[in-house]
DNA sequence: CGCTATGTTGATCCATATCAATAAGTGTGG
DNA sequence: CCACACTTATTGATATGGATCAACATAGCG
Protein backbone atom coordinates (compact mmCIF):
# COMPACT_ATOMS: atom_id res chain seq x y z
CA UNK A 1 0.00 0.00 0.00
CA UNK A 2 1.34 3.43 -1.00
CA UNK A 3 2.87 5.41 1.87
CA UNK A 4 0.96 8.55 1.02
CA UNK A 5 -2.19 7.09 2.56
CA UNK A 6 -0.56 6.36 5.90
CA UNK A 7 -1.04 9.85 7.28
CA UNK A 8 -4.64 10.00 6.20
CA UNK A 9 -5.50 6.72 7.87
CA UNK A 10 -3.46 7.67 10.90
CA UNK A 11 -5.56 10.76 11.35
CA UNK A 12 -8.76 8.74 11.78
CA UNK A 13 -9.82 8.60 15.44
CA UNK A 14 -9.86 4.84 15.17
CA UNK A 15 -6.11 4.69 14.44
CA UNK A 16 -4.65 7.92 15.79
CA UNK A 17 -3.57 6.52 19.16
CA UNK A 18 -2.14 3.31 17.76
CA UNK A 19 1.53 2.51 18.30
CA UNK A 20 3.70 2.66 15.17
CA UNK A 21 4.33 -1.04 15.51
CA UNK A 22 0.64 -1.92 15.61
CA UNK A 23 -0.08 0.48 12.79
CA UNK A 24 2.48 -1.12 10.49
CA UNK A 25 1.18 -4.53 11.42
CA UNK A 26 -2.37 -3.44 10.70
CA UNK A 27 -1.46 -2.37 7.18
CA UNK A 28 0.12 -5.70 6.22
CA UNK A 29 -1.76 -7.00 3.21
CA UNK A 30 -3.95 -3.89 3.03
CA UNK A 31 -4.51 -2.35 -0.34
CA UNK A 32 -5.98 0.68 -2.01
CA UNK A 33 -8.51 0.31 -4.77
CA UNK A 34 -10.48 2.63 -7.02
CA UNK A 35 -14.04 1.83 -7.95
CA UNK A 36 -16.39 3.30 -10.52
CA UNK A 37 -19.92 4.32 -9.44
CA UNK A 38 -22.57 1.71 -8.72
CA UNK A 39 -20.18 -1.08 -7.82
CA UNK A 40 -21.31 -3.41 -5.09
CA UNK A 41 -18.53 -3.69 -2.54
CA UNK A 42 -20.30 -5.82 0.04
CA UNK A 43 -23.22 -8.22 -0.11
CA UNK A 44 -25.04 -8.61 3.18
CA UNK A 45 -24.64 -12.15 4.43
CA UNK A 46 -21.05 -12.47 3.24
CA UNK A 47 -18.39 -13.09 5.83
CA UNK A 48 -16.32 -10.13 6.92
CA UNK A 49 -12.97 -10.30 5.14
CA UNK A 50 -12.07 -6.62 5.18
CA UNK A 51 -12.56 -3.47 7.13
CA UNK A 52 -13.21 -0.71 4.61
CA UNK A 53 -11.97 2.84 4.76
CA UNK A 54 -13.49 5.32 2.36
CA UNK A 55 -10.81 7.76 1.23
CA UNK A 56 -12.73 9.64 -1.45
CA UNK A 57 -16.11 9.40 -3.13
CA UNK A 58 -19.25 8.10 -1.44
CA UNK A 59 -20.62 4.73 -0.42
CA UNK A 60 -24.20 3.76 0.26
CA UNK A 61 -25.07 1.19 2.90
CA UNK A 62 -28.31 -0.56 2.03
CA UNK A 63 -30.30 -3.65 2.86
CA UNK A 64 -32.77 -5.87 1.08
CA UNK A 65 -35.47 -8.26 2.09
CA UNK A 66 -38.05 -10.08 0.05
CA UNK A 67 -37.37 -8.04 -3.09
CA UNK A 68 -37.47 -4.71 -1.27
CA UNK A 69 -34.50 -2.45 -0.72
CA UNK A 70 -33.81 0.40 1.68
CA UNK A 71 -30.98 2.84 2.04
CA UNK A 72 -29.51 2.65 5.53
CA UNK A 73 -26.77 5.27 5.40
CA UNK A 74 -24.43 7.15 3.11
CA UNK A 75 -20.75 7.10 4.02
CA UNK A 76 -18.56 10.13 3.30
CA UNK A 77 -14.74 10.33 3.47
CA UNK A 78 -12.78 9.69 5.52
CA UNK A 79 -14.59 6.98 7.44
CA UNK A 80 -14.40 3.29 8.18
CA UNK A 81 -17.46 1.12 7.80
CA UNK A 82 -18.71 -2.31 8.90
CA UNK A 83 -16.50 -2.26 11.97
CA UNK A 84 -18.95 -4.29 14.06
CA UNK A 85 -18.98 -7.22 11.64
CA UNK A 86 -15.18 -7.12 11.47
CA UNK A 87 -14.51 -7.29 15.19
CA UNK A 88 -17.17 -9.94 15.73
CA UNK A 89 -15.92 -11.95 12.75
CA UNK A 90 -19.54 -12.17 11.68
CA UNK A 91 -21.41 -11.80 8.41
CA UNK A 92 -22.23 -8.35 7.12
CA UNK A 93 -25.75 -7.18 7.95
CA UNK A 94 -25.76 -4.46 5.29
CA UNK A 95 -24.63 -4.28 1.70
CA UNK A 96 -22.48 -1.47 0.34
CA UNK A 97 -22.10 0.08 -3.08
CA UNK A 98 -20.27 3.09 -4.46
CA UNK A 99 -22.54 5.94 -5.48
CA UNK A 100 -19.76 7.78 -7.26
CA UNK A 101 -16.16 7.12 -8.26
CA UNK A 102 -14.53 6.14 -4.98
CA UNK A 103 -11.19 5.21 -3.53
CA UNK A 104 -11.14 2.72 -0.70
CA UNK A 105 -8.59 1.09 1.55
CA UNK A 106 -9.24 -2.52 2.42
CA UNK A 107 -7.75 -3.74 5.68
CA UNK A 108 -7.84 -7.50 6.19
CA UNK A 109 -10.31 -8.16 9.01
CA UNK A 110 -7.82 -10.65 10.37
CA UNK A 111 -5.34 -7.82 11.04
CA UNK A 112 -7.95 -5.71 12.77
CA UNK A 113 -8.90 -8.56 15.07
CA UNK A 114 -5.25 -9.41 15.77
CA UNK A 115 -4.26 -5.87 16.71
CA UNK A 116 -7.47 -5.52 18.66
CA UNK A 117 -6.45 -8.54 20.75
CA UNK A 118 -2.93 -7.31 21.46
CA UNK A 119 -3.17 -3.53 21.53
CA UNK A 120 -5.23 -2.09 24.37
CA UNK A 121 -5.19 1.36 22.83
CA UNK A 122 -6.77 0.08 19.67
CA UNK A 123 -9.47 -1.70 21.65
CA UNK A 124 -10.33 1.56 23.34
CA UNK A 125 -10.57 3.39 20.03
CA UNK A 126 -12.82 0.68 18.68
CA UNK A 127 -15.08 1.09 21.71
CA UNK A 128 -15.42 4.80 21.02
CA UNK A 129 -16.13 4.20 17.36
CA UNK A 130 -18.70 1.47 18.05
CA UNK A 131 -20.42 3.45 20.79
CA UNK A 132 -20.68 6.38 18.38
CA UNK A 133 -22.16 4.15 15.66
CA UNK A 134 -24.56 2.57 18.12
CA UNK A 135 -25.85 5.90 19.33
CA UNK A 136 -26.14 7.14 15.79
CA UNK A 137 -28.42 4.32 14.75
CA UNK A 138 -30.45 4.64 17.95
CA UNK A 139 -31.20 8.20 16.90
CA UNK A 140 -32.19 7.03 13.43
CA UNK A 141 -34.51 4.42 14.90
CA UNK A 142 -36.13 6.97 17.18
CA UNK A 143 -36.66 9.27 14.24
CA UNK A 144 -38.26 6.51 12.17
CA UNK A 145 -40.69 5.55 14.91
CA UNK A 146 -41.55 8.94 16.36
CA UNK A 147 -41.79 11.19 13.31
CA UNK A 148 -43.89 11.32 10.19
CA UNK A 149 -42.07 11.41 6.86
CA UNK A 150 -42.68 15.15 6.56
CA UNK A 151 -41.15 15.74 9.98
CA UNK A 152 -38.21 13.54 9.08
CA UNK A 153 -37.57 15.56 5.93
CA UNK A 154 -37.84 18.89 7.77
CA UNK A 155 -35.37 17.77 10.41
CA UNK A 156 -33.09 16.25 7.81
CA UNK A 157 -32.93 19.59 6.00
CA UNK A 158 -32.04 21.40 9.21
CA UNK A 159 -29.31 18.88 10.01
CA UNK A 160 -27.93 19.01 6.50
CA UNK A 161 -27.98 22.79 6.49
CA UNK A 162 -25.80 22.75 9.59
CA UNK A 163 -23.57 19.86 8.54
CA UNK A 164 -22.91 20.26 4.83
CA UNK A 165 -24.21 23.77 4.33
CA UNK A 166 -22.24 25.33 7.16
CA UNK A 167 -25.42 26.97 8.40
CA UNK A 168 -26.04 28.96 5.22
CA UNK A 169 -29.57 29.44 3.94
CA UNK A 170 -28.66 27.76 0.64
CA UNK A 171 -27.04 24.37 0.23
CA UNK A 172 -27.06 21.32 -2.04
CA UNK A 173 -28.52 17.96 -1.20
CA UNK A 174 -25.58 15.57 -0.90
CA UNK A 175 -27.36 12.72 -2.66
CA UNK A 176 -29.98 11.92 -5.26
CA UNK A 177 -33.53 12.49 -4.15
CA UNK A 178 -34.50 8.88 -4.76
CA UNK A 179 -31.81 7.74 -2.34
CA UNK A 180 -32.75 10.42 0.16
CA UNK A 181 -36.34 9.22 -0.03
CA UNK A 182 -35.27 5.66 0.71
CA UNK A 183 -33.01 6.82 3.54
CA UNK A 184 -35.88 8.76 5.08
CA UNK A 185 -38.16 5.77 4.66
CA UNK A 186 -40.53 7.06 1.99
CA UNK A 187 -41.32 6.64 -1.69
CA UNK A 188 -39.63 9.02 -4.16
CA UNK A 189 -43.01 10.44 -5.18
CA UNK A 190 -43.72 11.23 -1.57
CA UNK A 191 -40.48 13.12 -1.19
CA UNK A 192 -41.48 15.43 -4.04
CA UNK A 193 -44.76 16.12 -2.32
CA UNK A 194 -43.09 16.51 1.05
CA UNK A 195 -40.83 19.23 -0.38
CA UNK A 196 -43.92 21.05 -1.60
CA UNK A 197 -45.57 20.62 1.76
CA UNK A 198 -42.61 22.43 3.34
CA UNK A 199 -42.99 25.46 1.05
CA UNK A 200 -45.26 27.22 3.57
CA UNK A 201 -42.36 26.97 6.02
CA UNK A 202 -40.00 28.75 3.65
CA UNK A 203 -38.32 25.79 1.98
CA UNK A 204 -37.49 26.31 -1.70
CA UNK A 205 -36.25 23.54 -3.96
CA UNK A 206 -34.53 23.93 -7.32
CA UNK A 207 -33.02 20.63 -8.42
CA UNK A 208 -30.66 19.67 -5.65
CA UNK A 209 -30.40 23.26 -4.43
CA UNK A 210 -32.26 23.90 -1.20
CA UNK A 211 -33.03 27.32 0.21
CA UNK A 212 -34.31 27.74 3.73
CA UNK A 213 -35.80 31.22 3.75
CA UNK A 214 -37.00 31.22 7.32
CA UNK A 215 -35.07 28.82 9.49
CA UNK A 216 -37.00 29.79 12.62
CA UNK A 217 -40.27 28.93 10.90
CA UNK A 218 -38.97 25.56 9.72
CA UNK A 219 -37.57 24.79 13.16
CA UNK A 220 -40.93 25.60 14.72
CA UNK A 221 -42.45 22.92 12.53
CA UNK A 222 -39.61 20.37 12.71
CA UNK A 223 -39.04 20.65 16.47
CA UNK A 224 -35.50 19.24 16.29
CA UNK A 225 -34.24 17.55 19.44
CA UNK A 226 -30.59 17.08 20.39
CA UNK A 227 -31.44 13.50 21.38
CA UNK A 228 -32.33 12.70 17.78
CA UNK A 229 -30.71 15.32 15.60
CA UNK A 230 -27.44 16.21 17.26
CA UNK A 231 -24.67 14.18 15.63
CA UNK A 232 -22.10 15.17 18.21
CA UNK A 233 -23.68 13.59 21.26
CA UNK B 1 -23.07 -4.44 47.85
CA UNK B 2 -23.95 -7.97 49.08
CA UNK B 3 -21.44 -10.64 48.06
CA UNK B 4 -24.11 -12.98 46.79
CA UNK B 5 -24.48 -10.90 43.65
CA UNK B 6 -20.81 -11.10 42.75
CA UNK B 7 -21.05 -14.46 41.03
CA UNK B 8 -24.06 -13.45 39.04
CA UNK B 9 -22.41 -10.32 37.73
CA UNK B 10 -19.19 -12.17 37.15
CA UNK B 11 -20.97 -14.60 34.88
CA UNK B 12 -22.02 -11.83 32.48
CA UNK B 13 -19.89 -11.89 29.32
CA UNK B 14 -19.06 -8.26 29.95
CA UNK B 15 -17.31 -9.08 33.24
CA UNK B 16 -16.33 -12.74 33.03
CA UNK B 17 -12.77 -12.17 31.83
CA UNK B 18 -12.05 -9.34 34.22
CA UNK B 19 -9.19 -9.69 36.71
CA UNK B 20 -10.27 -10.03 40.36
CA UNK B 21 -8.59 -6.76 41.08
CA UNK B 22 -10.49 -4.89 38.38
CA UNK B 23 -13.70 -6.57 39.37
CA UNK B 24 -13.42 -5.46 42.99
CA UNK B 25 -12.54 -1.99 41.87
CA UNK B 26 -15.53 -1.92 39.54
CA UNK B 27 -17.91 -2.73 42.37
CA UNK B 28 -16.74 0.12 44.62
CA UNK B 29 -19.73 2.27 45.37
CA UNK B 30 -22.08 -0.02 43.46
CA UNK B 31 -25.38 -0.87 45.04
CA UNK B 32 -28.37 -3.12 44.63
CA UNK B 33 -31.84 -1.69 44.60
CA UNK B 34 -35.38 -3.04 44.27
CA UNK B 35 -37.98 -1.14 42.32
CA UNK B 36 -41.75 -1.53 42.05
CA UNK B 37 -43.34 -1.64 38.57
CA UNK B 38 -43.66 1.50 36.46
CA UNK B 39 -40.76 3.34 38.03
CA UNK B 40 -38.73 5.52 35.71
CA UNK B 41 -35.08 4.66 36.17
CA UNK B 42 -33.62 6.83 33.45
CA UNK B 43 -34.81 9.97 31.70
CA UNK B 44 -33.34 10.42 28.25
CA UNK B 45 -31.16 13.50 28.16
CA UNK B 46 -29.79 12.95 31.68
CA UNK B 47 -26.08 12.44 32.05
CA UNK B 48 -24.86 8.90 32.49
CA UNK B 49 -24.14 8.33 36.18
CA UNK B 50 -24.60 4.58 36.35
CA UNK B 51 -24.32 1.45 34.28
CA UNK B 52 -27.39 -0.64 35.08
CA UNK B 53 -27.53 -4.38 35.44
CA UNK B 54 -30.95 -5.98 35.55
CA UNK B 55 -30.87 -8.92 37.97
CA UNK B 56 -34.57 -9.79 38.02
CA UNK B 57 -37.78 -8.37 36.63
CA UNK B 58 -38.03 -6.48 33.36
CA UNK B 59 -37.15 -3.03 32.11
CA UNK B 60 -38.53 -1.18 29.12
CA UNK B 61 -36.36 1.15 27.09
CA UNK B 62 -38.44 3.86 25.47
CA UNK B 63 -38.15 7.24 23.84
CA UNK B 64 -40.34 10.27 23.46
CA UNK B 65 -40.55 13.19 21.09
CA UNK B 66 -43.11 15.90 20.72
CA UNK B 67 -45.62 14.20 22.99
CA UNK B 68 -45.26 10.81 21.30
CA UNK B 69 -43.69 7.75 22.87
CA UNK B 70 -42.29 4.55 21.45
CA UNK B 71 -41.00 1.37 23.02
CA UNK B 72 -37.46 0.67 21.85
CA UNK B 73 -36.65 -2.58 23.66
CA UNK B 74 -37.49 -4.72 26.65
CA UNK B 75 -34.59 -5.84 28.81
CA UNK B 76 -34.66 -9.23 30.52
CA UNK B 77 -32.31 -10.53 33.23
CA UNK B 78 -29.40 -10.78 33.44
CA UNK B 79 -28.29 -7.93 31.19
CA UNK B 80 -26.58 -4.59 31.34
CA UNK B 81 -28.07 -1.60 29.60
CA UNK B 82 -27.02 1.86 28.39
CA UNK B 83 -23.41 0.79 28.03
CA UNK B 84 -22.77 3.15 25.09
CA UNK B 85 -23.76 6.26 27.04
CA UNK B 86 -21.64 5.10 29.96
CA UNK B 87 -18.40 4.57 28.06
CA UNK B 88 -18.86 7.78 26.09
CA UNK B 89 -19.76 9.72 29.23
CA UNK B 90 -22.66 11.11 27.24
CA UNK B 91 -26.34 11.72 27.93
CA UNK B 92 -28.79 8.85 27.72
CA UNK B 93 -30.62 8.62 24.39
CA UNK B 94 -33.38 6.40 25.76
CA UNK B 95 -35.43 6.38 28.92
CA UNK B 96 -35.95 3.29 31.04
CA UNK B 97 -38.72 2.17 33.36
CA UNK B 98 -39.48 -1.03 35.23
CA UNK B 99 -42.44 -2.96 33.83
CA UNK B 100 -42.60 -5.26 36.82
CA UNK B 101 -40.99 -5.52 40.26
CA UNK B 102 -37.28 -5.49 39.46
CA UNK B 103 -33.93 -5.75 41.12
CA UNK B 104 -31.07 -3.77 39.65
CA UNK B 105 -27.40 -3.25 40.29
CA UNK B 106 -26.11 0.26 39.72
CA UNK B 107 -22.44 0.54 38.86
CA UNK B 108 -21.04 4.07 38.97
CA UNK B 109 -20.22 5.04 35.38
CA UNK B 110 -17.00 6.51 36.67
CA UNK B 111 -15.83 3.03 37.70
CA UNK B 112 -16.70 1.54 34.34
CA UNK B 113 -14.74 4.20 32.51
CA UNK B 114 -11.79 3.91 34.89
CA UNK B 115 -11.50 0.13 34.55
CA UNK B 116 -12.06 0.44 30.83
CA UNK B 117 -9.04 2.75 30.63
CA UNK B 118 -6.75 0.50 32.63
CA UNK B 119 -7.91 -3.06 31.90
CA UNK B 120 -7.44 -4.20 28.31
CA UNK B 121 -9.55 -7.31 28.89
CA UNK B 122 -12.49 -5.22 29.95
CA UNK B 123 -12.13 -3.01 26.89
CA UNK B 124 -12.31 -6.11 24.70
CA UNK B 125 -15.46 -7.33 26.44
CA UNK B 126 -17.05 -3.94 25.98
CA UNK B 127 -16.26 -4.10 22.27
CA UNK B 128 -18.04 -7.42 21.98
CA UNK B 129 -21.04 -6.17 23.91
CA UNK B 130 -21.29 -2.95 21.93
CA UNK B 131 -20.84 -4.69 18.59
CA UNK B 132 -23.64 -7.08 19.57
CA UNK B 133 -25.90 -4.18 20.54
CA UNK B 134 -25.08 -2.32 17.37
CA UNK B 135 -25.89 -5.28 15.16
CA UNK B 136 -29.06 -5.90 17.09
CA UNK B 137 -30.41 -2.43 16.43
CA UNK B 138 -29.33 -2.58 12.79
CA UNK B 139 -31.58 -5.62 12.45
CA UNK B 140 -34.43 -3.77 14.13
CA UNK B 141 -33.97 -0.82 11.77
CA UNK B 142 -33.97 -3.09 8.75
CA UNK B 143 -37.14 -4.74 9.95
CA UNK B 144 -38.87 -1.39 10.46
CA UNK B 145 -38.01 -0.17 6.99
CA UNK B 146 -38.40 -3.33 4.97
CA UNK B 147 -41.45 -5.02 6.47
CA UNK B 148 -45.09 -4.14 6.93
CA UNK B 149 -46.52 -4.28 10.43
CA UNK B 150 -48.15 -7.64 9.68
CA UNK B 151 -44.83 -9.07 8.53
CA UNK B 152 -43.12 -7.69 11.61
CA UNK B 153 -45.65 -9.37 13.87
CA UNK B 154 -45.39 -12.71 12.04
CA UNK B 155 -41.60 -12.69 12.31
CA UNK B 156 -41.74 -11.53 15.91
CA UNK B 157 -43.95 -14.51 16.78
CA UNK B 158 -41.53 -16.91 15.12
CA UNK B 159 -38.58 -15.38 16.97
CA UNK B 160 -40.43 -15.43 20.27
CA UNK B 161 -41.52 -19.02 19.73
CA UNK B 162 -37.86 -20.00 19.36
CA UNK B 163 -36.51 -17.75 22.10
CA UNK B 164 -39.01 -17.82 24.94
CA UNK B 165 -41.16 -20.73 23.85
CA UNK B 166 -38.28 -23.12 23.27
CA UNK B 167 -39.72 -23.97 19.86
CA UNK B 168 -43.04 -25.26 21.22
CA UNK B 169 -46.27 -24.55 19.34
CA UNK B 170 -47.69 -22.76 22.38
CA UNK B 171 -46.08 -19.94 24.31
CA UNK B 172 -46.93 -16.75 26.17
CA UNK B 173 -46.22 -13.25 24.97
CA UNK B 174 -43.56 -11.85 27.29
CA UNK B 175 -45.16 -8.40 27.47
CA UNK B 176 -48.44 -6.57 27.30
CA UNK B 177 -49.88 -6.22 23.85
CA UNK B 178 -49.90 -2.43 23.97
CA UNK B 179 -46.16 -2.47 24.58
CA UNK B 180 -45.61 -5.09 21.91
CA UNK B 181 -47.55 -2.89 19.50
CA UNK B 182 -45.36 0.09 20.30
CA UNK B 183 -42.22 -2.02 19.99
CA UNK B 184 -43.33 -3.26 16.59
CA UNK B 185 -44.17 0.27 15.54
CA UNK B 186 -47.96 0.06 15.31
CA UNK B 187 -51.07 1.20 17.15
CA UNK B 188 -52.56 -1.22 19.73
CA UNK B 189 -55.76 -1.50 17.68
CA UNK B 190 -53.70 -2.54 14.71
CA UNK B 191 -52.02 -5.30 16.64
CA UNK B 192 -55.42 -6.82 17.45
CA UNK B 193 -56.28 -6.78 13.77
CA UNK B 194 -52.89 -8.08 12.79
CA UNK B 195 -53.37 -11.10 15.05
CA UNK B 196 -56.65 -11.80 13.29
CA UNK B 197 -55.00 -11.40 9.93
CA UNK B 198 -52.57 -14.16 10.89
CA UNK B 199 -55.34 -16.62 11.69
CA UNK B 200 -55.34 -18.00 8.13
CA UNK B 201 -51.69 -18.90 8.76
CA UNK B 202 -52.54 -20.92 11.82
CA UNK B 203 -51.94 -18.36 14.55
CA UNK B 204 -54.35 -18.59 17.50
CA UNK B 205 -54.51 -16.03 20.26
CA UNK B 206 -56.11 -16.42 23.69
CA UNK B 207 -55.09 -13.56 25.93
CA UNK B 208 -51.32 -13.67 26.03
CA UNK B 209 -51.27 -17.33 24.98
CA UNK B 210 -50.15 -17.84 21.40
CA UNK B 211 -50.52 -21.06 19.45
CA UNK B 212 -48.77 -21.56 16.15
CA UNK B 213 -50.63 -24.45 14.57
CA UNK B 214 -48.69 -24.59 11.35
CA UNK B 215 -45.23 -23.16 11.69
CA UNK B 216 -44.31 -23.93 8.08
CA UNK B 217 -47.32 -21.98 6.88
CA UNK B 218 -46.49 -18.99 9.05
CA UNK B 219 -42.85 -19.11 7.96
CA UNK B 220 -43.93 -19.14 4.32
CA UNK B 221 -45.74 -15.87 4.96
CA UNK B 222 -43.18 -14.29 7.29
CA UNK B 223 -40.10 -15.17 5.23
CA UNK B 224 -37.72 -14.81 8.17
CA UNK B 225 -34.13 -13.96 7.30
CA UNK B 226 -31.10 -14.68 9.47
CA UNK B 227 -29.85 -11.18 8.65
CA UNK B 228 -32.85 -9.68 10.44
CA UNK B 229 -34.24 -12.36 12.73
CA UNK B 230 -31.29 -14.34 13.98
CA UNK B 231 -30.28 -12.95 17.36
CA UNK B 232 -27.08 -14.98 17.49
CA UNK B 233 -25.29 -13.44 14.52
C1' DC C 1 -28.69 14.95 -29.90
C1' DG C 2 -31.23 11.34 -28.46
C1' DC C 3 -31.41 7.72 -24.93
C1' DT C 4 -32.11 6.47 -20.27
C1' DA C 5 -32.61 7.37 -15.54
C1' DT C 6 -34.49 10.56 -12.35
C1' DG C 7 -37.92 13.66 -10.83
C1' DT C 8 -42.62 15.55 -10.81
C1' DT C 9 -47.60 15.53 -10.89
C1' DG C 10 -52.15 13.54 -10.73
C1' DA C 11 -55.33 9.73 -9.65
C1' DT C 12 -56.22 5.98 -6.96
C1' DC C 13 -55.54 2.37 -3.58
C1' DC C 14 -54.08 0.47 0.63
C1' DA C 15 -52.07 0.23 5.16
C1' DT C 16 -52.32 2.13 9.34
C1' DA C 17 -53.89 5.71 12.63
C1' DT C 18 -57.56 7.70 14.99
C1' DC C 19 -61.96 7.96 17.18
C1' DA C 20 -65.59 5.76 19.63
C1' DA C 21 -67.86 2.18 22.05
C1' DT C 22 -67.72 -2.04 24.40
C1' DA C 23 -65.63 -6.03 26.56
C1' DA C 24 -62.38 -8.19 29.27
C1' DG C 25 -58.89 -8.27 32.59
C1' DT C 26 -56.46 -6.70 36.79
C1' DG C 27 -55.80 -4.79 41.07
C1' DT C 28 -57.60 -2.65 45.34
C1' DG C 29 -60.02 -1.94 49.37
C1' DG C 30 -63.90 -3.02 52.04
C1' DC D 1 -63.66 -12.96 48.55
C1' DC D 2 -66.34 -9.93 46.13
C1' DA D 3 -67.42 -5.41 44.04
C1' DC D 4 -65.83 -1.47 42.13
C1' DA D 5 -62.55 1.17 39.56
C1' DC D 6 -59.28 1.42 36.21
C1' DT D 7 -56.46 -0.13 32.70
C1' DT D 8 -55.99 -2.93 28.66
C1' DA D 9 -57.92 -5.31 24.65
C1' DT D 10 -61.15 -5.76 21.02
C1' DT D 11 -64.26 -4.29 17.41
C1' DG D 12 -66.33 -1.14 14.17
C1' DA D 13 -66.34 3.20 11.55
C1' DT D 14 -63.79 6.63 9.53
C1' DA D 15 -59.82 9.51 8.31
C1' DT D 16 -55.31 10.04 6.53
C1' DG D 17 -50.54 9.26 5.51
C1' DG D 18 -48.14 7.17 2.33
C1' DA D 19 -47.65 3.72 -1.56
C1' DT D 20 -48.58 2.56 -6.11
C1' DC D 21 -49.67 3.26 -10.88
C1' DA D 22 -49.44 6.04 -14.86
C1' DA D 23 -48.14 9.86 -17.60
C1' DC D 24 -45.14 13.32 -18.47
C1' DA D 25 -41.07 16.41 -17.72
C1' DT D 26 -36.33 16.98 -16.93
C1' DA D 27 -31.67 16.18 -16.56
C1' DG D 28 -27.49 13.57 -17.25
C1' DC D 29 -24.72 11.13 -20.16
C1' DG D 30 -22.73 8.65 -24.11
Amino acid sequence: MPERYHDEIRRLPLFSDLSDESFISLLQGAYVQNFPPQITLIDEGDTSDFLYILVSGAVEMFSTWNGRETSMDTIRPVTTFILAATVKDAVYLMSARTVEKSRLILLPSENVRRIFETDATFAKCIVTELAQGYRSIVKTSKELKLRTSLERLANYLLREQARGGGGAAEFDLPMEKRRLASYLGMAPENLSRAFKALQPYGVEVAGSRITINDEADLRAFAKPSPLIDDASI
